[in-house]
DNA sequence: AAGTCGTGGCC
DNA sequence: TGGCCAAGACT
């Protein structure tokens, strides 16, 4: 259950390789505002780095600070949002941005209760701001925090399907005390489950804590817990809208309802797509057959 | 509270 | 080749 390992060793030994080994991301660097690492953090929700930095970079040129995003259509970010899945994140964060500006003065808010309070802000979202753009004490809890813990302390290989109570006191005790090193703390476990302790593969002949790991220690064993929910993609309405949008934000101009329906011949399918895309203030019906990325500015 | 929501790269 | 996975949030 426990590796016996003090505390301090770990986060010597973590914080050692971090300095070393931590990639150079433009989010992490000294002159990453509030409102650039905020837009990381959303945009790294399920999303791999590689995929969000040039993204990122476009978006903070175009829009430099909350209010430039606030003024401009719902719809030009959900079209800025290209592929990075799950648009209606882009929706969201200019949500977000409308909030910051309306009752924020513009800026983005410097605690993880205010910070919860915004769209699109979860639990881990909120800590992550928190600590990472305003050096708040707080604990950190991502996918690779989750891995790297069940790991090193736990001596599973995987983490559950869904954190527990014990997982999040667990994390919340590793916490250093000093803000500073907790900061680094956290971002430096993370780092250590994208770089070393990945998920299919680990590196572990590569880790600074593999001497350390009740994982290691108990010789890997192989994953027991309860089956791990897959992903259906061919075929599924997520499919689809994902076609749809695209049609949608690869136009300046809006697409004649016929245009989508050469999508699919599920006419059920279609249309229930189609609905919920306006439902969830992706898609905005211009007359009874064209359709547009939402222009007006009280979407969702 | 289990399901849903994109996308693409990797082993 | 294709199932698995990636800095989750929301309902």
């Amino acid at each position: 259950m426990s590796t016996g390992a003090a505390p301090e060793r770990l986060h010597h030994r973590v914080l050692e390789w971090y300095s070393v080994s931590a990639r150079d991301l433009p989010w992490r660097r000294t002159d990453a505002t509030p409102w650039g690492i905020f837009v990381s953090e959303i945009m790294l929700q399920q999303t791999p780095v590689a995929r969000v930095a040039p993204v990122w970079h476009e978006w903070l040129a175009r829009w430099p600070t909350p209010t430039d995003l606030a003024a401009d259509a719902p719809g030009e970010a959900v079209r800025a949002w290209g592929r990075l899945g799950y648009p209606r994140r882009a929706l969201r964060l200019h949500a977000a941005a409308v909030a910051m500006t309306e009752h924020q003065a513009g800026t983005v808010p410097s605690t993880e209760t205010e910070l919860l309070a915004l769209p699109g802000v979860g639990t881990y979202t909120a800590a992550a701001v928190a600590t990472f753009a305003f050096g708040e004490r707080t604990t950190v809890v991502d996918t690779n925090v989750r891995r790297v813990l069940a790991r090193v302390i736990s001596g599973e290989e995987y983490a559950a399907p869904s954190p527990t109570r014990a997982e999040l006191t667990v994390a919340a005790g590793l916490v250093p005390l000093d803000a500073v090193e907790a900061r680094t703390w956290s971002v430096a476990v993370m780092e250590l489950g994208a770089l070393v302790c990945s998920a299919r593969s680990p590196r572990c002949s590569e880790c600074p804590v593999a001497d350390l790991c009740a994982w290691q220690l108990a010789g890997r064993p192989s994953y027991q817990g309860p089956a791990r929910k897959g992903q259906a993609w061919e075929g599924t309405d997520r499919q689809l809208r994902g076609a749809l949008l695209a049609v949608l934000r690869a136009s300046d101009v809006p697409v004649p309802r016929s245009s989508l329906e050469a999508l699919s011949d599920n006419e059920i399918q279609r249309e229930r797509c189609l609905d919920s895309l306006v439902a969830d203030g992706l898609v905005e019906p211009l007359s009874r057959d064209r359709y547009q990325l939402p222009a007006s500015r009280e979407a969702s």
